[in-house]
DNA sequence: TCAAGTTATTAACATATGTTATAATTGCGG
DNA sequence: CCGCAATTATAACATATGTTAATAACTTGA
C-alpha cells in the first residue's frame, strides 16, 4: 500500500486498476504542513487548485457580514477539498485547519485530464460529489426541522460515521477538536446554548464530553433522537463504466 | 434548435458540439405528463432512473418520522433530478410536482456511457453538481445563521435568480406556486410565522405576495437583508477538456 | 510555577419562533 | 351560483434559543 491516502479512499469505493491508481496518486504530490488554525484559503480567493487532505482535519466556513459564522463541512484524511472551485473562479467558503495538517495541492487542469483519461474515475468523482450533496441535505433537514439536541446528536453521529469509515474502527470515543463555539457554528446555535444542551445530554446519559473528546454513551438513543442515517458506508457503483484494458 | 430543454440548459454553460448535443438529446425521450401534486418518486424508493424536467416545477422533500417536512430543493425546466440516486440505491428524498409537469426519464446506465463517450459532458455534469452544492451551502448558512425574514428573502431571491436564468427575463414579479406552509417547510419556519413575516415585509415595502405570485418590490434591500449572492449566472469552464473531433 | 489567554459554566433577562385554535378568505367542482 | 376544501389571517399563550455579563476552569508557554 502506498502512502497515498486518496488512493486508499477511492479504492474503498471502487477497485482501481493499477493505471487508475497511478493517475490518482499523481494528483497527490508535494505534501505541505499547515499548523492548526491556519487558513488554507479564504472566501472569495481566486481558486485554481484543489487540495487533498493527508492528515488532520479541516473545516469550511463562511461568514456573514455581521461576523456570524457558519461551518459548512468537515474535511478528513482522503478528502478532496475545493471541487466547488471547479464551477466558479472564487472560493465560496474559507478553509481552516482544525488540527495540524498535511495537505497536497494540484491544479484543477489536472482534473480535466483525469476526466478524459479515466472515465471511471470521472464517474467516481461524480458519485462522491453526490454523496456530499446528500450529506448536505441531511444537515439542511437537521437545521431546518429539528431542535438543538437533535442537531448536536446529528453532528456527533455524522462525524463519528465518517471517522469510523476512515479508521475502520468502531469506537464510541471520538476525537472532535472543536470548541463549544465551533459546535454552535456548525449546527446554528450559540455557544451558551450548546453548553446548556451538552449539560442536559450528559445528565440524560446520552454523551460525555471533555476537552476535544466526545463519547457516544447511548448510541441507539442518539440515533433515534437525531433520526440519523449513515450515508457513508457503501457506494453503489453498479452503473459505472467498465475499466479500460 | 430541438425542443430539448436539457440541451438548451447545458448549452448555456458550454458550447456543445453537434455530437454532444445528440448525446444529450438522446437522454431526453418519451416525455410524460404529471399533474400538480403527484409524486414522481418517494423517499426510500429503489432508484435506477434519472429525470429531466421539461416543463413545470418539482420539489424534493424529506420527512421526519414526526411528520415534519423539509423542502430541500426546487427543480425547474432543464434540471436533471436524481443524480443522487447515482451514488446510492435508494432515494434520499421524495420528488413532488409543484405544478403540472412534463418529464423525461432515462436509465442511469446511460449516464455511464455518456461519461465514457463525452468527457466534456462528464466535466459539465460534475460542474453543475458543484453549483448545486454551493447553492446548498448558501441555504445552510441562511438556515443556520439568519432570522426568518432574511431566510425568506433568500428563498425568493434564489428562486428568482434561477427562473430569470431560465427565462432570460428580469422581472420583479415571480410566480411561486407555494403555500405559506410550503415556504415554511423550505426555510424551516411555521406557516403561522411565515404569515407574520410576510405581513411585516409587506408593511416594510420589501415584497408583495398574493396567490402564487411574489413581487420583489425593493430588491436591493432584499439582497442586503439576505446577503444574497447569485451563483447561477456564470460557470467557469476554462479548465474543461477540449472537444473531440 | 506563574501569568495570560482560551474555553467553559452559570444566571438573569430578552426575543424569535412555535402551538393551538378560530375565523376570514379564497379557490374549485358541481 | 353554491358549498366544500384549502389557504390565509389573527390572537393568546408557551418555549427554545439568543444576549450579556460575570466567574471559574482549563491550557499553554515562558
Amino acid at each position: 500500500m502506498s502512502d497515498s491516502c486518496f488512493v486508499v479512499r477511492l479504492n474503498r469505493y471502487l477497485d482501481l486498476t493499477p493505471t487508475e491508481k497511478k493517475a490518482v496518486a499523481s494528483l497527490e504530490r508535494e505534501p505541505r504542513d499547515y499548523p492548526s488554525g491556519s487558513m488554507l484559503w479564504q472566501e472569495g480567493d481566486d481558486l485554481s487548485e484543489l487540495l487533498i487532505v493527508h492528515q488532520g482535519w479541516a473545516l469550511s466556513e463562511s461568514r456573514l457580514p455581521t461576523g456570524k459564522r457558519q461551518i459548512l463541512r468537515f474535511h478528513f484524511s482522503g478528502d478532496m477539498i475545493g471541487a466547488s472551485g471547479i464551477a466558479f473562479r472564487d472560493a465560496p467558503s474559507s478553509i481552516v485547519a482544525a488540527t495540524d495538517m498535511v495537505v497536497c495541492r494540484f491544479p484543477r487542469r489536472a482534473l480535466g485530464e483525469t476526466f478524459i483519461e479515466h472515465p471511471r474515475l470521472a464517474a467516481l468523482f461524480f458519485s462522491i460529489s453526490q454523496m456530499e450533496s446528500i450529506d448536505l441535505y441531511d444537515r439542511l433537514r437537521a437545521l431546518g426541522r429539528s431542535e438543538g439536541k437533535a442537531r448536536l446528536a446529528n453532528l456527533f453521529l455524522s462525524i463519528a460515521a465518517r471517522m469510523r469509515a476512515v479508521s475502520g474502527q468502531h469506537n464510541p470515543v471520538i476525537r472532535i477538536p472543536l470548541t463549544q463555539s465551533d459546535l454552535g457554528d456548525a449546527v446554528g446555535l450559540t455557544q451558551v446554548h450548546v453548553n446548556r444542551l451538552i449539560r442536559q445530554m450528559t445528565e440524560e446519559k446520552l454523551i460525555t464530553r471533555n476537552r476535544s473528546t466526545v463519547t457516544l454513551v447511548d448510541e441507539p438513543k442518539l440515533i433515534e433522537l437525531a433520526r440519523f442515517v449513515d450515508r457513508f458506508s457503501a457506494l453503489d457503483s453498479s452503473w459505472f463504466p467498465s475499466p479500460r484494458g
